[in-house]
DNA sequence: CACATTAAGATTGTCGACAATCTGGAGTCG
DNA sequence: CGACTCCAGATTGTCGACAATCTTAATGTG
């Protein structure tokens, strides 16, 4: 596929060249095009990309710092190791930070933020009925899902932390363990009430609906991983 | 003063010129001795330090990784600033995350971590004592508390998250706006019902008592701020 | 006098090269 | 045969220089 593509075409000008190259790599590495666990060698693909040395540099550092990299001094940087472990741990933290993001976004929601919501779940119910029972493409409904309520919720730290720090390794986790839940039908109702208490106003309650959710789908995983 | 020199040769030998640097700017600007707000010129810092504009650069970037910078394409970097909606942002993301950081303390928690609470609680009240009602015993008191809680909670992503990756962010409120709530008594007996919880292996507890005396020393600072 | 234009200066982005360090294997010794 | 030493190759960390871009202040024009 040529998603990679697709990310580097759609940045517009007026990104440095290290911008570039850092969105592509992240796009490798999430797909596992840069296998988990690889040894990420710096002159060599420094030469792929035709770029310099040092430009790749800051490249790779950006990925180290969103968690994708682990850099040692003097030795250099390696993917990631996708464990069983990590993957618990990161369900942990979504539940906490998107359960708060649920909560905000019950008070902080504006109308077009409700409408998008709606208009969202609605193609996501066509979609489910069009597949009938077979996991409604998760990954992506999924995904829009989650971001597009942490977008609602107002608090730029929270934003930030979620989709621009813990997302890509979300997103790498299912991409390369597969774990998209075979929950449509009932994720889906989930979504539905989750909204439902968003435009209620009911933080509370959104926020407890959330992390069940989120809960659930940590048992579903960890139910497939004992077995 | 020669606090920058103190500070790098603080750090053991094996870290990285880059490393060093970045340790140093992280400290002054968490202090405030480079202004909220203010530019960051690399050749001038790198002149400061006698190193090359490229090993500073990426302290630099690593700053804005930590989100203590903010860098735009041929532009350059700024230190960030601080404002009373980013301060409230961050109590809400810590309240998120170190509620969750106590539940999984409740479980994971070994005996020496509870051998370490213990012992830092009879320090504190012992410093209490000492000082009778002044607040001020909270700014590292308080944030040994929570560094150590999470560090309890034996979630990589979530130590990383809030230690490595929020707490900057929190001392540099605490430095420059000197938000040392003044509720010293009521935050100790809170911090002891929290270790109670984690000791007694009651995550659910843990995590709503954490996220009261998170809450609690938010609304103290709204009362201050819009008085 | 206000506003657009332009040129000078400085800053950032990018590059290639050198020195310090690590890795892996050949060779040697117990 | 196993473990240690040492060397060659490659990789990383660091540096200084050049080109592209932005900022600022002076200049010109309505």
């Amino acid at each position: 596929m040529a998603l990679e593509d697709v990310q580097v075409e759609s940045v517009e000008a007026g990104q440095s060249l290290a911008d570039r190259l850092f969105v592509t790599l992240r796009g490798e590495i999430v797909e596992g095009l840069i296998p988990a666990g690889s040894k990420i060698s710096e002159p060599e693909l420094a030469r792929r990309f035709n770029a310099s040395r040092g430009s790749l540099r800051e490249a790779v550092m950006r990925l180290e710092s969103l968690g994708l990299l682990e850099r040692r001094v003097n030795v250099g940087a390696r993917v990631v190791d996708l464990t069983e472990r990590g993957l618990l741990e990161l369900y942990d933290v979504r539940e906490a930070l998107e359960g708060m993001a649920c909560r905000l976004a019950a008070t902080e929601r504006t109308g077009e933020d409700l409408d998008a919501l709606r208009e969202m779940l609605a193609r996501h119910e066509q979609q489910e009925e069009l597949q009938a029972g077979r996991a409604y493409f998760q990954p992506e409904g999924d995904f829009d899902f989650h971001f597009r309520i942490v977008q609602a919720s107002n608090n730029d730290l929270l934003i930030d932390t979620l989709c621009n720090r813990l997302y890509y390794r979300v997103r790498m986790y299912r991409y390369q363990l597969g774990m998209a839940s075979p929950r449509a039908k009932s994720a889906f109702r989930e979504h539905s009430n989750i909204i439902d208490a968003i435009e209620a106003g009911d933080g509370e309650l959104a926020e407890i609906l959330m992390r069940r959710h989120i809960r659930a789908s940590r048992l579903n995983i960890e139910k497939k991983l004992t077995q």
